[in-house]
DNA sequence: TGAATAGTTGAATAAGTATTCATACGTTTA
DNA sequence: TAAACGTATGAATACTTATTCAACTATTCA
């Protein structure tokens, strides 16, 4: 037992019963907080962003976000890792895109949330 | 200039003048990832679903996440400081609770979204 | 008033992570 | 085949940050 340093918890008893039911099993809302770290970055949101727009490969994001190829490379592993981007290979050059369909949304969502603070 | 390593930029110049058209603001983008980086940790993502079940107080909060009340205060700060969350005093007892109606719709649908995966 | 309770806070520690640097890999081209 | 190009990668560094610990404040109650 961790937290025992108060006793308020044993007459609110009702109510930390009823919410720890409603609680998502700590390995979804681990996962979750995981998914959320991934729009935790700049980088990774300017990427997430223009590659909403066009499909686009590491040199062009590098250009763009005034960034080191190598930077970004890291970057694109991360998202891809967690299936954001996918890539496809031209010669030397590699192109990636977006993988999810949900990313623009949840881009914009989050951009008109903090506009209306 | 700092990344000018390669050149295939130039050939997809256009693509890249288009892209840099419809990027937002380099300090919109900072406020979006910290926007997000606010979901990215789980027992901050933990205290939030609790409280868009009901308000409750630190030492409730430190006893369903079984965690120091200290550990719950430190992130309550954090929630607090970007708005999510607002308090109201009770002789000793501080309850919180949400203070930003959008807070259980992102959850739900960053919920669904890996749930999708 | 003094002890107990609920919560806050600052400093320290430990763990995580973004970028850089150097190097390696795979492809093209001369 | 050798050189050049675009990209990937591992290690190192610097930075951020979550938790703990100890001390402190504010409130209640005996």
């Amino acid at each position: 037992m961790i937290s025992t340093q108060c006793d308020c918890h044993v007459i609110h008893e009702e109510i930390v019963e009823r919410v720890k039911k409603v609680m998502p099993e700590d390995e979804n809302l681990y996962d979750l907080a995981d998914f959320f770290k991934v729009f935790g970055d700049t980088t990774r949101i300017k990427i997430l962003w223009a590659l909403s727009e066009s499909e686009m490969c590491v040199c062009d994001l590098a250009v763009l976000l005034n960034m080191t190829q190598s930077a970004i490379s890291h970057q694109l592993r991360v998202l891809k890792q967690v299936g954001m981007v996918k890539n496809r290979k031209e010669g030397k050059i590699v192109f990636y895109s977006l993988d999810d369909e949900h990313i623009k949304g949840i881009l914009d969502q989050g951009m008109i949330h903090i506009n209306e603070k």
